[in-house]
DNA sequence: GATGAATGAGTGTTCATTCAT
DNA sequence: GATGAATGAACACTCATTCAT
């Protein structure tokens, strides 16, 4: 078959994901998303029939995508302060790519009833949650559900960056200074959690 | 016949409030709204002229009941750790009760331009925030920028309770289940703050 | 029976003919009346049932006021020049006063189907119809059928002050040099009907 | 199957000519239109996006075409008297196939604030008010302002045309006997205009 | 593969109108 | 006599969606 199979389906969905996620337009419409991809807004209909497929498609995706990394990482040959500090970095980059990744899921989950979580973490996770309670033990962390623990984590780094419009206000810091104080996080977070 | 005094005004924003956030329903509409309070759409802009205008206002009127709440707490006189044990109490009140709050709040920033942090705050936060810093030099707390102190009281509090539908999933739970993984983290909480 | 009865009705009756004759508020609701004269809408309703009604009755009672005044002059003692110079006196202070109310008269014929024509005028009409001919045996004025007598006057008085905003603009000339213009046509209307 | 070229849109608009200037519905709303028209409301918008833009449309586009014919005529090589003949005709051309168009003028200027002179006619008015000037020293026609001279010529042309259904009424004439007495129009008006 | 034309369902909003007081 | 509350009908407009090409 011919090159003539476009990347125009990709450049629709990569297009959603920015509008989305990247720029929070929550409600982006059809035209909006094919003013973007600078196409026909039937164009976008071709390729996914509906705009509820197009999200979901791009959705669980993205979610796909997150989880491979994490998975990746929760099931790595490494030591478990190292996984951590990975766990971070995998997380830390893409909310700071797509800060309102997270925010989306929350809304479109409520709204539409999706599907989310991915099998393909159900093994890794659920061996990593072994791997904490192992750690616990050793006394390393605080002896707990080991599901506190995960939770711990993402909450201490997911939440200020979703709320940044908010804490920024709120603390009446400018962009640059809210950075800063982001990227202090990282070592903040593992001396929470570890002792 | 209508009671006297209608209490209609109160209804329609106490439905919206409902609406929006306990149950979630980012996108519910001014008949949506006129249908769970039982009455006319028209009878909704009767009250509140627009859609936006009804919104703004159950906006800023459920942001400075809690900021109120949250500053008295900030500046009751009570030892340090009471006050954090009070913020707890307040702000888990307030998640259980409208879980979706914060995450409207947060889609509504970015999609209309709301000034959203209240004058009521501003005095008990930053006398709260020194107060924060003299725990730290006492020892109690860990040396860091203060901010972060409040920002990890909010993160482990707010986002177990804003992803819920997706942890509970994530986890495989059950309403039950996950109400008791949230109400052991108020202790959880204070162990991981303090020393 | 008591001075009680207000005068209330009169004074909707009387910000309406404003509204609509004087500013040119075609469109005028019965919230704005209801607003120019200072009360609540639904007074409006009390008195005149329907914003229909309403109309019908400022609409009628002004053409019977213009009617009758026309009337008298038409049916007044005095030369047939004196007349017609009456007739332009008349109507210019009408039209002066109540600029938009044959526009508001012409849009509303045809939308809605009223009976306009005031029994007051017919006899005064028809009498002067025959004066208007009788003059033209005496070659003071053109003979024709004395309609187009009563139509050239009223078109050269009426139609500039009904298109003012258009010939302003068309001429380029502020309201006081248009004032002018129309103050000289007194004078140039008798020269061009008499001879 | 439709029309490889659609005329859709031009069908739109010549529908809403229709019925704003000929069928003098002022009013008539975009379903209005789309009904007269055999097509959805949908179409209408889908066209010109807002009711405002299709009317500022068909009016600009009414203007400039009359404009134009008007210049032409003004600016033709031919006697004066010739002229303010073929003035006539092409106005009581217009006036008879759309005889709310001005009337529907009126109302708009004053709703919104439309710039409607066209500068098309700038040109060709101005040196016809030098040869209107010219004609008054020649003394073929009365000395004054030479605007007072076209806005006779107007008054005379359109007043009886637009207030048809008033005079109709006000000499109990039907719709022939009424044509007949506008077409005795033609010469009476030069008479009047001219010596 | 891709698009322009057209539609239907729904949204916020306005307005005249009614009714109980 | 006068008003506030509430409603229903209509309106302009938007948007996802379909269909013929």
């Amino acid at each position: 078959m011919p090159a003539k199979d476009t990347g125009t389906e990709e450049l629709i969905k990569s297009t959603a994901k920015k509008l989305f996620f990247k720029e929070g337009k929550l409600h982006a419409t059809t035209q909006d998303i094919a003013d973007a991809a600078g196409m026909n807004r039937s164009a976008v209909h071709y390729y996914f029939r509906t705009r509820d497929q197009l999200i979901a498609l791009v959705f669980s995706e993205s979610m796909q995508a997150l989880s491979l990394r994490l998975g990746e990482v929760m099931s790595a040959k490494m030591p478990f302060r190292k996984k951590i500090q990975g766990l971070i970095d995998v997380f830390t980059n893409e909310m700071m790519e797509y800060p309102f990744q997270e925010v989306f899921l929350v809304t479109e989950i409520n709204t539409a009833g999706h599907n989310l979580v991915t099998k393909i973490v159900e093994g890794p996770v659920s061996s990593f949650l072994n791997e904490i309670e192992k750690e616990m033990r050793l006394g390393t962390i605080e002896k707990t559900d080991p599901k506190h623990f995960l939770i711990n984590l993402f909450s201490l780094l997911s939440y200020p960056i979703m709320m940044s419009p908010i804490y920024r206000q709120f603390f009446a810091m400018d962009e640059q200074q809210f950075a800063k104080l982001i990227s202090e996080r990282r070592e903040l977070i593992m001396r929470m959690l570890f002792k």
